[in-house]
Order: structure tokens, then C-alpha cells, then sequence
DNA sequence: GTTGACAAAATTGGTACCAATCCTATTTAC
DNA sequence: GTAAATAGGATTGGTACCAATTTTGTCAAC
């Protein structure tokens, strides 16, 4: 089944990883797919090199398995681990609530806002890719407001990890509506200096998603 | 300058990835020094496409920094850099005390006091890096006792980032006699389910070193 | 003596080829 | 009819080669 569809002529000077990753979040590639290295070839328009380089970052970053001789294919994510990475990011994220309320100025309240209004307005209209790195902005923006540089990729790759299937995370509509009612409520307390309730909403926004 | 000193043969078998790390972390790369392929490709007798993926590799965990046509050189951390890594580490290490005051038995404790012995064993007469790989295991052992598989690699992985002159971060002995000090006192703390104190000794523990 | 241009050497990084390995389909024996 | 063996095809992964780029060394001009 080697698919022949190539990409848009945008992505033409993007990094293969990043392209690969997205279409393994977009649902392109179910858990478990094997990965050839011809038709990633093809359908990205690049080199056997920058294929293989790409399938090994992803290994290393346990989006994909890798076996020896076999070949790459799309990590199967097992509950448990998506049980300890979300402990994980609640623990970093609610660690960070104190720091975040005493920097926050008006503006940066504002700018939230406004990226939660963002994920409210896609919606109804938004595809899963753009409703995914629209909640990726918003969360974004939050941790940066500690201003702690590292902390920013540490909880990217954390979240990559479990993308594997993110369509799969949002099943329902209703759920999506709650994610996004909770955004608004998180730039409240934030809004309010309220760090008790900042972090339980955090809490809640992470484990239930 | 173009080395020709062989490592052991003992080290035949492993990723090249990890004897450069080492390496790196031993001072044998000082920061700032460029890794020629042709150079590590004889140190280490591995092919050049085996090299280059370990630098890209190392590049990804921040380890070295790649300059396009240029090569890789070995990153200068900054002191920013630093303390936004030892917060992250004191929001997750303190983030599972409680989990691991709740799930560490008396044959887990016993462990772990037996590494902090190791780590005290070797202040006299183990090498800089026998210590670090010491206190690496200790450090090591009280994350598994939180049973989060996730978080193990996590701490892996911000370890490396700033380990990559580990000679420099333990200048004198006092300061490597009070990490030994308090690897025993969090072993006491755990055993006496005080969870309070032992956040207290985590945070103090990775600030000062 | 210093600065700038030019040539030579060295290094990186991509492409192509080929061996080793694994999967699949057909054939053969029972 | 079923199961094992074998041949064929496909895929991965390593090695070697070569082009593009950069650095170093040399020479001339000011």
C-alpha cells in the first residue's frame, strides 16, 4: 500500500520530523502502522537520509518503536503511561501556578483570553489538527508565564508522547466544550490571583481530557 | 588534532551515543569544544553514519549544539539555564513524596540507604565520574519508588542537560561530604514517612550542588 | 606592519549503491 | 487437506563516494 499523495508545497521546507508527527496526531498513521522508508520518501518528496534522521528522533522521543531490521511503526500508548504523563504535567503545571499568578500582568491575562476564545471558535469549525495545537497555544502561553525557558520543552515532548493519537483523546464534542469552558475558568483565577483554585482547575483540565 | 587514543574494548558494544555523553560528562570534551566526525569515528572505531546520529542525538537532548556546515560543538550552559532545570527537578522529585513515602517498604529503604553508602563509600577514592553515576543510581532509585515509568526518563533527560560538566558543578569535597550527608537524611525522612522534611532536604539537596 | 583577496585543504552532509535480514507466496511432502 | 520447506521479493541499514561549504594558509597591496 504505497501511498502516492504528496504534501503541500508550504511544508516543502519543513523539517520531516515535524511533518511525520503531525500526520501521526492527525490520525494519518493509526498506532501500530508500520512506517516504510519509501513511502515516507515519496509522500514528503525527501531523501532516504532525512527519513531515517526523522524516524529516529521520533524513536527517541517514544512516538514510534523501532525494530531492528523491521522497521519504525507508530507507538501502541498503553493506559498507564498516559496515566503517568498526565501526573507528570499536573505536577509541573500546578508547580508553576504560584510563579505564573505573581508574574501575570494584565495584558498577559488578556492575551490567554484571547487564545481561549481561540479554541472556543474553532469548535465548531476547526479541524482536530487546529483544535489540538489551538489547546497547544493556550498551554503554551501559560508556561511560558513562568518564564521558565526549559520548562517550555520539557512539557512539549511530554505531550508528544502521548499525541500519538489525539483524535482519540477527544471523542466527544461535550468533552471538547468542557476543555474549552475550563480555559476560560483557568484565566479567571489567574485573572483573580486565586492559586488554590487555579490549580484545581489545572488538575481536573489535565486528568479528565 | 586529530586523536587516535582507542577506548577499551569493553566498550565494543554500546551506542556511541552513550560513550560520547560520557565522555562529554567526564571532561574529556570541554564546553565549547567542536566534535569532528573523522575524530570520533577513530576514537570510537564506528562508522561515520553511526556517529552522525549520535550527534543528532546529543544535538536533540541538548547536549551539543549543531551549527549547519559547520559541525557540533559541545554546549556552554548558561546559569539560567541551570536554575530553570533545578526547578523543574525540585517540582517533580518533591512532586512524588508523598507517593513514595506511601510506597516505599522497609527492603526499598534498605536500597536506598545502601546507595547513599556507595555514593559516601566513594568521596575517598572513586574518580568524578564513578560519583556521578553514584549519585545518578541514588537519585534514581527514590524516582522508581514512585512507580511513574514516565517521569524516570524525564529526570533522565534533564539530568544530561545540564551535566555536561558535571567536574565543575562538585568544585570542592565539603560539598560533595554534605550530598552524601543528605542522601542519608532523605533515606531517614522516608523511613520515618515525614513527608515535610524530606521535601524540605529534596529541594535544598538539588539547589545547593 | 597590517589588511584584504585568493587559493588550497579540510570538513560537513547528501546521494547512491549493495549486503544482510525479514516477510510472503508457492511448492512439496505427508 | 494440512503443514513444513524453499524460493522469491521487499525492506532495512551500512558503506563508500562526491558535491557544497567553510576554514586555513599564503601572497600581494597599502
Amino acid at each position: 500500500m504505497t501511498g502516492s499523495l504528496t504534501v503541500t508545497e508550504t511544508d516543502e521546507e519543513r523539517d520531516a520530523t515535524q511533518l511525520i508527527l503531525q500526520d501521526i496526531q492527525s490520525g494519518v498513521y493509526a498506532p501500530g502502522t508500520w512506517l516504510k522508508q519509501i513511502d515516507l520518501e515519496i509522500r514528503y518528496g525527501r531523501g532516504r537520509n532525512e527519513i531515517r534522521r526523522a524516524l529516529d528522533r521520533l524513536a527517541l522521543k517514544r512516538v514510534v518503536e523501532h525494530v531492528p531490521n523491521r522497521g519504525y511503526h507508530v507507538y501502541l500508548s498503553d493506559g498507564k503511561q498516559w496515566d503517568d504523563i498526565a501526573e507528570i504535567r499536573i505536577m509541573l503545571e500546578t508547580g508553576i501556578a504560584g510563579k505564573v499568578i505573581a508574574r501575570a500582568t494584565s495584558m498577559d491575562v488578556s492575551v490567554l483570553r484571547e487564545l481561549a476564545d481561540r479554541f472556543q471558535g474553532l469548535l465548531h469549525s476547526g479541524t482536530v489538527l487546529e483544535l489540538y495545537e489551538a489547546n497547544l497555544a493556550f498551554h503554551r502561553a501559560y508556561v511560558d508565564l513562568a518564564g521558565n525557558a526549559e520548562l517550555h520543552s520539557v512539557i512539549a515532548e511530554l505531550r508528544q508522547r502521548t499525541s500519538s493519537a489525539p483524535v482519540s483523546q477527544w471523542h466527544t464534542r461535550s468533552r471538547i466544550e468542557v476543555s474549552a469552558a475550563e480555559h476560560h475558568q483557568m484565566v479567571n483565577a489567574i485573572e483573580q490571583k486565586d492559586e488554590p483554585w487555579l490549580k484545581t482547575l489545572i488538575e481536573q483540565h489535565i486528568r479528565q481530557k
